[in-house]
DNA sequence: CCGGCGCCTTGACGCACGTCAAGCCAAGCG
DNA sequence: CGCTTGGCTTGACGTGCGTCAAGGCGCCGG
């Protein structure tokens, strides 16, 4: 398994020096987990930070009743539990796996030394700033738009503007993460259906042609 | 007006080097701005990030369909807008002010040269963090707490758990910051008063005797 | 002193979405 | 092979909260 080649293709250290890219690589240590398989659970000690290879990660929290919330479904090449390098030693999210991943860990004090580097320094501020961005646009379409924009929303956000996509997810997963629960999402789903919008057999989901562009108005 | 000591009373900068501080305190820009007074528009470019000295300020978004989502109602101490500090240049929020408010602009050419230094990098990184808890925490009491719990949530966090309170916002303002619209909030706040749970007579809120506790059940 | 404007309130109304409950089907397992 | 388990669907139902509309009140400017 080549470390190096991954990393290489993750957005976050795309453009980062050689040199750096090599003091990662060795210090990264990969791990394969399973579907279903808890990473880290929110309230414990952090490790350190991940990068997302290959897979799908959820990050959530749960409310005090017991609701799973979804903050944020993560993509290969993003990064996540970065926020335990200083400080505040507990991730504040719980990550599973949505499906088998394969993840790099980067053991929290071997950042510290990496940060001395101006290169590296830069990059790592820019991804906190793009979560904080995305944070604030996903409170945005939870508190402005309705279940089906957001069902959009996620298929441009992951998979881009296609009309056929393979889509790993479960619903329940999906549904989860566009901030609603299987019913809701299902009767949605049955609607589109009907109104031929789109076809969705086992991994394959389909929309209408032109449909993007339909949407513009 | 002492910049200096502004900065020692906010949260961020308490800790900080005194050389640092210093530093600071001799780049940052005072400014006084007036009630409802725009501070930056979302998508504009950034001139720097902000120190809220006294007031309240209002980070917002607009919905295409034009309504106003609050991201966060800040308090005197907390730094915003530092998300402009690299790279993406446009503020991803539009700042008001609540209420008559000092603040201090730090500019952004000047904080790349305060990042070399090792303090201040934590701290600033450490603030970006917490911003990034703040915002899962949001999207969590959004997502599954109905507007009167997150009335409760609002008054511990901006004024901790008291029995009278000097709110200075206006109840739009309020209805605004927990996401929510005037009217609603008004028929919540109609219930609590015949509940005898609070009175409300313009800036003075008072709750019921032994609040706080009773509502840990 | 009056007209307008913004804040707050109140009522009537609707609806999107969550809850509860039941049934179907495919996969996993003893 | 039958039983369980979990994902998905469907129906019936309730409700929190947003929308629309109207009216009271304090403040300000002409």
């Amino acid at each position: 398994m080549d470390v190096r080649k991954l990393l290489e293709h993750s957005e976050f250290f795309r453009g980062m020096s050689a040199r750096s890219l090599s003091a990662l690589a060795a210090i990264a240590v990969p791990k394969r987990i399973g579907k279903r398989e808890l990473l880290f659970l929110e309230g414990t000690e952090g490790r350190g930070l991940y990068i997302l290879a290959e897979g799908a990660v959820q990050l959530s929290k749960t409310a005090p009743e017991g609701r799973e919330i979804v903050i944020k479904t993560l993509k290969p090449g993003e990064v996540f539990g970065e926020v335990v390098v200083f400080e505040q030693r507990d991730y504040p999210v719980t990550a599973t796996a949505l499906e088998p991943c394969l993840v790099l860990l980067i053991p929290r004090l071997q950042i510290d030394c990496l940060l001395v580097e101006e290169g590296f320094r830069r990059d790592f501020i820019a991804v906190l700033m793009a979560k904080q961005r995305y944070l604030t646009e996903r409170i945005l379409s939870l508190s402005s738009q309705d279940v089906e924009e957001r069902f959009y929303g996620f298929l441009e956000e992951h998979y881009g503007r296609q009309e056929g996509y393979r889509v790993p997810l479960s619903k329940k997963d999906v549904a989860a993460a566009i901030g609603t629960i299987p019913e809701t999402f299902s009767r949605l789903l049955q609607r589109l259906k009907s109104q031929g919008v789109l076809s969705w057999e086992g991994e394959q989901l389909r929309l209408s042609r032109g449909f993007w562009e339909d949407r513009e108005e």
